[in-house]
DNA sequence: CTGTTAGCGCGTTCAT
DNA sequence: ATGAACGCGCTAACAG
């Protein structure tokens, strides 16, 4: 049995390898300065001991500089974006436990220009930024010139992919679409017919890259099931509403899948429309509505990023990349939900 | 703008309310001996100043008494298991810079006495336990015993439910069979036959749920889907091959349904019946097996239960009970998975 | 190259 | 009822 009921410390090392508590230290945090001999000496006293460098002392230590940190979320108020706020309030507390402080700001998802404005303005004020992303050359920008003056960077639910940042943090959005296409097409049960699909802005990476692989999968697999070229409606209600009653005027329409925001615009044609337990409607983003929609049969399937997960890894990765500390790389994995009736939290 | 760069202390709340420090402390500890007047001038100090302890460092100055946890997991070698000790192992690291030192035990899932035996033999050794559970007078005992003795008790996997644990870190196994049956019907594609269930034993209150739930959808929902009576396969793969060679003998079996573990055998009688396209399996837990059938188009649908975040998750819980420190409940919900080719992780 | 020492913010005696 | 002082394990000057 392990005899180790009080912790090994530092002390302890230094003992055994017969030098200082800063010549271990040195070692352990790779400073310069330490013979050769040396460091196999204290090398050996930490592996024999077992030794693991306390978090809380090394926090305390380190010095008490609070952190500050900055969010960027997305300036439509969709529910999924009010999720995000909520989380991030919750999420906030932790941090100030921390010592780490949030600011929240707001960015337009359909304009480059004022995201990279933004961006851009954050300068020196921060230490990690947590964003929404566009594929967009001056936000790429933005980002490398935030990475390069040494702040930590992640992008949030939406990707830069070649921007210089720590880590993307959300789904895979070809994959979602795959996922969605795959749903339908066994829902659909052999019918044969067409599917309409409703995007926010296919500007946007999220929503094209989730109409590349519906369709992909969709064509490949289903070659009964005919995708109709997407409606754009802005993640807005109402005129997913108008773009989900043209769908439906097609009496062989056997699915509605709507890749963005604006699930209550479909769900509203859907019923007036009287075809709501026919027609199979997939969307994305589970929420209050969406919840809803799924409980009374209007939606058939919902695919969902973890808003609360998602903001909680943002916070996990920065704080612990400023404080050098290391992550669990399973625990932040953000998955491709799917939700039905039975299985919603 | 808030001057909260530097934090603010213990000393600081103390000047603000003219007292010293152990004053302060023992109000906010909530300690006896302290003037109604004074307690009230330092909770204003503290409320105007916004201060937070800093965790770090009373997590140092509370001393360095390590804690030791014990988890109990199933003895049986079935792949969730194996994802269960590995992501345990990686948690364990996580828990040793937490100064929290974990065994791990085995117990015969199948035997209440030998898990009641175990978990009394816990005894003094342990501050926290985190056991897979079974419903049964002598587990709900010993489990109750711990928890009497002040022991952090959290069942895993698998529930006690009117045992006195902190909490279930689970997930709803009626609700998970609700999820295959309407996974099952709606892929079933209005066909009619009947669907085989397989069981490792409805003894196992988790199994017993999913094969609730799982019928109770099925005969209100799919009418034209008859479940068979549930085969006992005790996990094991010989079994379950055979017991499902069985089934695939109905002409008219439209899918197989597995409870418990033991896909592989059910996987291998489906495929060599020819009839793995045609026939609809569901099952649950993704191992890289299932992945492989899932891949393959053998397995339909995988009803998953995240094992490394409910091993993080019961860390979490034990560990924040053991040092009285809050949790975001949020995190801590476990969900039921529902994986198809395209959407595994 | 190596050792000494003074804190980091808080809990906890022991005095007063 | 209140305060002073020490120590938790580690980092960061500053000496040698």
């Amino acid at each position: 049995m392990n005899s180790s009921f009080d912790r090994v410390t530092l002390e302890d090392v230094a003992q055994e390898a017969g030098v200082s508590l800063a010549t271990v230290d040195r070692v352990i945090n790779g400073r310069p300065g330490v013979h050769d001999r040396t460091i196999g000496r204290v090398e050996a006293a930490i592996s024999k001991l077992n030794y693991r460098p306390d978090p809380a002392a090394v926090r305390l230590a380190r010095g008490s500089k609070s952190l500050r940190f900055c969010f960027v979320l997305p300036a439509s108020r969709t529910s999924f974006v009010e999720l995000l706020s909520s989380q991030l309030a919750e999420t906030a507390k932790w941090l100030e436990s921390q010592r780490a402080f949030v600011d929240v700001r707001e960015a337009d998802v359909f304009d480059p220009d004022i995201l990279a404005t933004l961006l851009e303005s954050l300068g020196e004020r921060y230490d990690g930024i947590a964003t929404i992303a566009l594929d967009h050359p001056r936000v790429r920008a933005a980002l490398d010139d935030l990475a390069a003056a040494g702040k930590a960077v992640v992008t949030l639910v939406s990707d830069a992919p070649t921007a210089n940042r720590l880590r993307y943090i959300g789904i895979d959005n070809a994959a979602a679409g795959r996922t969605a296409a795959t749903l339908m097409g066994r829902f659909a049960a052999r019918r044969t017919g067409r599917i309409g699909l409703i995007a926010g802005s296919l500007a946007l990476r999220d929503h094209a890259e989730r109409r590349f692989g519906f369709t992909q999968v969709l064509e490949s697999e289903y070659p009964e099931l005919c995708a109709q070229p997407p409606q754009e409606g802005r993640d807005d209600n109402e005129r997913n509403r108008a773009i989900a009653e043209e769908f439906l005027q097609m009496p062989d329409l056997v699915g509605l899948y709507n890749m963005g925001a604006g699930n209550r615009g479909v769900a509203a044609a859907l019923e007036a429309s009287g075809r709501a337990a026919e027609v199979i409607f997939i969307g994305h983003e589970l929420t209050p509505h969406t919840r809803r929609f799924l409980v009374r049969g209007t939606m058939d399937a919902c695919i969902n990023q973890d808003a609360g997960h998602e903001i909680r890894s943002a916070a996990r990765v920065l704080l612990a990349h400023c404080l050098k500390e290391p992550l669990m790389p399973d625990q932040e994995r953000i998955r491709i939900d799917i939700f039905i009736r039975d299985n919603m939290p």
